[in-house]
DNA sequence: ACAATCGCCTGAGAGC
DNA sequence: TGCTCTCAGGCGATTG
């Protein structure tokens, strides 16, 4: 499913061919997604410009000259097909400029796109009181020890909320926490400051880790119905239940529910 | 302020 | 083989 990196290099994808072109065109194919599109959102897009485009947690921007910027959630679902040889079914929405055309295809239909004034992207109710950016110089080991304080639910929801930190998902918290050898039941507020210090690193490692295999798999893209949003990634923990550790270390991979959801670890060396 | 639960969707995979 | 069942999960809304 997409989280950060994938968006990311979703964006950079998106990029090498919208960046400064003319939409020449834009259609509804399927008007029902998690929430119905933006009314004007067609016309809007018709003959606009993009100026360029950007990602702020796991949403992906696309700016217009038109003062209107797209902001797109992929979900859990969600990708872009470029020049689709086919039609998709769960194709909703198209772009084109006079070169590519561009399907948001989302079967599961978790993701939507919303229009936002440019100038006011940062008081749009999904990003007003969000988190720092896991790759920005916000996120310190001061700040998560603040965030946290006197919090008792487990350190791996909180990571999850967005006000915490922006733009981690289920796979890439389980990943950091391994990385960081932090039980991933252990309330927030009894994390040392010693192992939040090993957290941050971790948090930015896996990112750019994954995003830099997104980008070295993202040549791929650049051909006829190419698609973006899906990376094969090495896991260490995600998905690997009764493995072993991949630090040798004798652990077995658990899986435990956490608010409903997996969380995947090794009880071994994460304490 | 914080915590817990629910609803939204469909495809993949497991089990029979 | 084909059916049924379970699971995957981000986010907003709602309730406690």
């Amino acid at each position: 499913m997409p989280e950060l990196p994938e968006v990311e290099t979703t964006v950079r994808g998106l990029a090498r061919f919208l960046e400064g072109k003319r939409l020449v065109r834009a259609r509804v194919n399927r008007p029902d997604m998690r929430r119905p599109f933006p009314p004007g959102l067609v016309q809007m897009l018709t003959g606009a410009r993009v100026t360029g485009l950007g990602r702020r947690a796991k949403f992906g921007l696309i700016h217009t000259d038109r003062g209107q910027t797209l902001v797109f959630h992929l979900g859990m679902s969600g990708r872009w097909r470029i020049d689709p040889a086919t039609d998709d079914r769960h194709d909703h929405l198209v772009i084109e400029t006079e070169e590519h055309r561009f399907a948001l295809c989302d079967p599961r239909r978790f993701g939507w796109v919303d229009l936002v004034p440019t100038e006011s992207l940062d008081a749009w109710p999904s990003f007003a009181g969000m988190g720092p950016e896991p790759l920005g110089d916000d996120l310190t080991v001061a700040h998560l020890h603040t965030a946290l304080k006197g919090r008792k639910q487990a350190i791996k929801l909180l990571l999850l909320d967005q006000r915490i930190v922006a733009g981690l998902g289920n796979i890439y918290v389980c990943e950091a926490l391994f990385r960081a050898r932090i039980d991933p039941r252990k309330a927030g507020g009894s994390v040392s400051r010693a192992a939040l210090a090993r957290l941050v690193p971790a948090i930015r490692e896996v990112l750019e880790q994954s995003i830099a295999d997104g980008g070295s798999t993202l040549r791929d893209y650049a051909r006829p119905d190419g698609e973006l949003g899906y990376f094969a990634t090495r896991f260490d923990v995600y998905g690997r239940e009764g493995e072993p550790c991949r630090r040798d270390d004798g652990g077995t991979i658990r899986r435990v529910a956490q608010g409903g959801r997996s969380t995947w670890f090794c009880p071994r060396c994460q304490r």
